[in-house]
DNA sequence: CGTAACCTTGATTAAGATCAATTCTCGTGG
DNA sequence: CCACGAGAATTGATCTTAATCAAGGTTACG
């Protein structure tokens, strides 16, 4: 494997070949398995990390034991990337910590990690990784904001929205069917309900036709009526 | 009122005199009253703004008609600056809207309007503002995380949570006295409630001896309790 | 083919939304 | 300066939603 790797990053969309074999000469390249932690929000910040294969949750424990995944992210999208800049002075201090836990969904899940002091370098010189990056966290505020608009209405609505959302970005949009990429456990999470809840929803969609599933594969049957129900 | 103003804003704090009156001579400044919208989120996308006096409060309505704030503005501080970066090519199409509502929550709200076009400029010869800017947005984003983190918990934690953060940020911290800039309908709508439930959680507080409510005035008795209540 | 992880189902309970009045507060005009 | 009225805040009774508790059932994989 090669630098090649970080031609598909948004992140780094635009810069040539030699600019690319530098990063990728700086970056750290790591493969974990399923379930395997990648960063707790216990450790010290170092730097933020490249989804190259498989898929991470980004995700806090509630005092109370409960999970909350903030969000999924997909190959070639960075994490971790927002407290780069949240006060450049604290940084490298040892009480700067990951602000949440990111967690490999699959085995063979490759990471890259780009170490912050590097990358400040990157950006002084580099204009256009500055807008990217721009660009890059105002998509991410955006996902947040409509994450908090869904999580307070009832969860089949949330679960409806959801649906609607993956099957605009699912490659079998046409045919109507998602691909769920993550467990039904994590998806409880990411909708803020718990599993049984989840469970009985899905249920009840099937009940009504609107959808129907077998195991991580969703056929949407009723786009009309799912849109309905994320609505009123 | 002259550039002055924006001496204090963050986004352009570093700048000489000589660029914040260019800036200040490219900006509108308008007066609002209590309640006035300042945008709807069916209006076309021209700029961002800053809050130079009064507070504004981002929300959007959901389509049962309940209110959902997603943050309050305060002085000094920009908001709707991320749609700026989201799609650059998109930018000044028709098609693009403010993705929330904005309101003054005071009568003589002042708002300063920073057009797009003219910020574009700015932000590609002053690279200063651009890492501001990426600041700014890694700022939100952290706080929109620890809201989807709170908003999963019960009201009860959601409103310690609350207290305890204001109480941070409060003049009057040593005293444990919290002004609260806001309506208690504003409030519950940002904890992601209503007003009764809002009503009936103070009133338990208040019984428990954690606080005392008078208007908009909440004494902070039981700091150690609150944090209890906060956690689990 | 057996075990563990994953998912579903049912019964019960608790939190909070809704509905329906009241009371409180404060700015305005008489 | 007081009275009025509108908006804000509180309170109570009821009902809905979803969390919890407790078993089962399925699936995937060694």
């Amino acid at each position: 494997m090669d630098s090649s790797i970080l031609k598909n990053v948004n992140l780094f969309s635009g810069l040539n070949e030699e600019e690319l074999n530098k990063i990728y000469s700086h970056s750290n390249v790591k493969t974990y398995d399923k379930g395997e932690m990648i960063f707790f929000d216990t450790e010290p910040y170092i730097g933020f990390y490249i989804v190259a294969e498989g898929n991470v949750k980004i995700f806090k424990i509630s005092k109370d034991g409960r999970e909350h995944v903030l969000l999924f992210v997909h190959p070639f999208n960075t994490f971790a990337e927002a407290p780069l800049f949240d006060q450049f002075e604290k940084i490298r201090s040892e009480d700067f910590y990951y602000p949440a836990n990111a967690m490999a969904l699959e085995d063979k899940t490759k990471i890259i990690l780009i170490r912050s002091d590097y990358f400040y370098n990157l950006l002084e010189k580099n204009k256009t990784i500055c807008l990217k990056m721009l660009s890059g966290l105002s998509r991410k505020l955006k996902h947040l904001n409509s994450h908090i608009e869904s999580i307070s209405q009832d969860v089949p609505r949330r679960l409806a929205w959801f649906l609607l959302d993956e099957l605009k970005k699912s490659p079998q949009k046409e045919k109507g069917i998602i691909e769920l990429g993550i467990s039904k456990h994590d998806l409880a999470a990411y909708l803020g309900t718990i599993d049984e809840t989840l469970s009985r929803c899905l249920k009840k969609f099937q009940e009504n036709k609107i959808i129907s599933v077998k195991g991580k594969k969703i056929h949407i049957i009723g786009k009309s009526a799912l849109r309905q129900a994320a609505s009123v």
